[in-house]
DNA sequence: TTTCATGTAACTAACAATGTTACATAACAG
DNA sequence: CTGTTATGTAACATTGTTAGTTACATGAAA
């Protein structure tokens, strides 16, 4: 199945643009992403819709963090992104008239509900700032490791 | 996305076939799940596999169940089906050479992978049986509405 | 007024799940 | 042994979704 990695890219985007002093044009984000500015636009801009970073056109335009790094949760990222279905698993019919297929839906219905809880959980425990801070720490290595 | 249906599928199936004595054939169980006969051999056959049904050809086969209900969970067949990924969501790009992906990676596969363990271990929970049970909790409240 | 940037529509490509067609193979009834 | 009923499976078509691309409009600033 083809996955949805706008998440991904968002949260890629976002923590190249807390490294930079000015706006981030989309053409440099789409470099670093290894892909196309368009997509770039069109993926940021549903957090510019959300209130999360803006966005400059002209000279010296491009994107920027219009909120605390430590105050996004990526499960506001998921919101921003219009809450994309989290499973690739699913079940065959919604609303079945069968008995036997409402038994199976229910069943598998409360386990991915319960999966999805804990996930949702898990993302708004999860801010820019700890992403940030967890690359400071590769970063060091990375130097230490080479000296 | 389009969601991979086929934990549902099978499930649908093998209730039908608990609630029969004889084999079922490809052609009624594709009835049952309004789909092709094909496509039932096809997802079954995972199951034959891995020995939790059988299939006989000619005059009076078809498929049947070669376990006890009870000792079938969800997450056996979801391993006889391949395990399939979970998750419609992922990262952009595995084993990235990028410090700040791999932050990115490490954070939302850290969440995943909690995910999905509940899920597995939800899945090694529930038993055919108890979906039969279930069904039959609602066959019986089914009857009596209508009385 | 030129350049640099975003905004967006429309189209293409790639891929995976499901559906379909066609035919081979096996079991059994008569 | 032959016809019928069933599975087994390859090959192809359909559908749906994500991502990539092209083209052009719009706005801001040098």
């Amino acid at each position: 199945m083809k996955r949805d990695s706008r998440l991904s890219s968002v949260l890629h985007a976002l923590l190249h643009m807390a490294e930079q002093d000015g706006p981030v044009t989309s053409d440099i984000l789409a470099q670093c992403l290894g892909t196309n500015p368009v997509v770039v636009r069109r993926t940021m801009g549903y957090l510019r819709d959300a209130g999360i970073v803006g966005s400059d056109r002209g000279h010296a335009g491009g994107w920027r963090i219009h909120a605390d790094l430590g105050s996004v949760t990526l499960r506001q990222l998921h919101e921003a992104l219009g809450e994309p279905a989290m499973f690739a698993i699913g079940n065959r019919n919604e609303m079945p008239e069968c008995l036997v297929e409402q038994s199976v839906n229910a069943a598998l219905e409360g386990a991915f509900e319960e999966a999805e809880s804990l996930l949702l959980k898990r993302f708004s425990e999860i801010t820019l700032a700890d992403l940030a801070a967890d690359f400071a720490r590769r970063h060091a290595a990375e130097r230490s490791r080479r000296s």
